[in-house]
DNA sequence: GTTGACATTAACATCATGGGAAGGTTAAAC
DNA sequence: GTTTAACCTTCCCATGATGTTAATGTCAAC
């Protein structure tokens, strides 16, 4: 199976294959006599698992170690469950952010007339001026 | 005033105040015989300007933006009001995809044991297999 | 054997920020 | 007046995951 096949079946850009190898995360791929890359269905398996992983957000890292954690038929499921909480915190981390920017920001629109007229909460906060309160 | 006071006064790094120029987003800074940036009590504020925004996740050409209707006297609050409800969306949309992620992971950790055993419903997830339901 | 589809590598872009190196300037202490 | 420490300058590289493009080579069907 070349590369093309391998991103339909797997859902993973031929680019993104090609760099999870770059980066080491894939082992190197055998090659035809053209220098085409070969790929099997245990590859495409793994592919997917990467493909599911990155959709739940972790990193290259994490996925790293949760793909050494999937082919050691003796690790603890805690180990996996300890990769997975972690990321759970920093997505937890990353909303509780994010929402904290979007409270700020729906304040600042709520008193803004949105009209023909300069005046506007929006610019006065971000240059350091409270104008609404 | 030079780079490192106009740093420390606005709380924009050294290293960020240089690209801000480089990028355009402020003007070509005036420069001593010997080469060193000067800046005024209105860059200052412009700096802490852009800090702000970038608080509240604007991006940069958002910023370009802001900065703009800032300077101009004539501006109509609609616009402004029109690009923080623009980055409101967008706060939102990321917002709902990380809690999407989070969701799914709980659900997967909620049914893992965590323990010394091997099997584990996070890699199955992953694998494609799902275990627990 | 030609041709069209697909592969290869490499370089560059994104976005905002940081790190470091190699060298020049400033200002204060002596 | 010189030394020295702190600061500045530019330039290059790195992040993380992905995409784009370009120049070139291979495969497979006709």
């Amino acid at each position: 199976m070349n590369i093309g096949r391998a991103s339909q079946e797997s859902g993973v850009s031929a680019k993104m294959i090609r760099h999870y190898e770059a980066i080491g995360l894939m082992a190197r791929a055998r090659r035809t006599d053209g220098g085409y890359r070969i790929y099997s269905a245990n590859d495409i398996h793994t592919l997917q698992f990467i493909r599911r992983a990155r959709e739940l957000g972790f990193s290259m890292k994490q996925i790293e170690r949760l793909l050494g954690l999937w082919r050691n038929r003796r690790r603890a499921s805690a180990d996996v469950r300890r990769v997975a909480q972690q990321h759970i915190d920093d997505l937890q981390a990353r909303i509780e952010k994010l929402e904290s920017m979007r409270r700020s920001l729906q304040q600042l629109v709520q008193h803004c007339h949105g009209d023909d007229r300069p005046d506007c909460p929006i610019l006065d906060d971000l240059a350091g001026e409270v104008s609404w309160q």
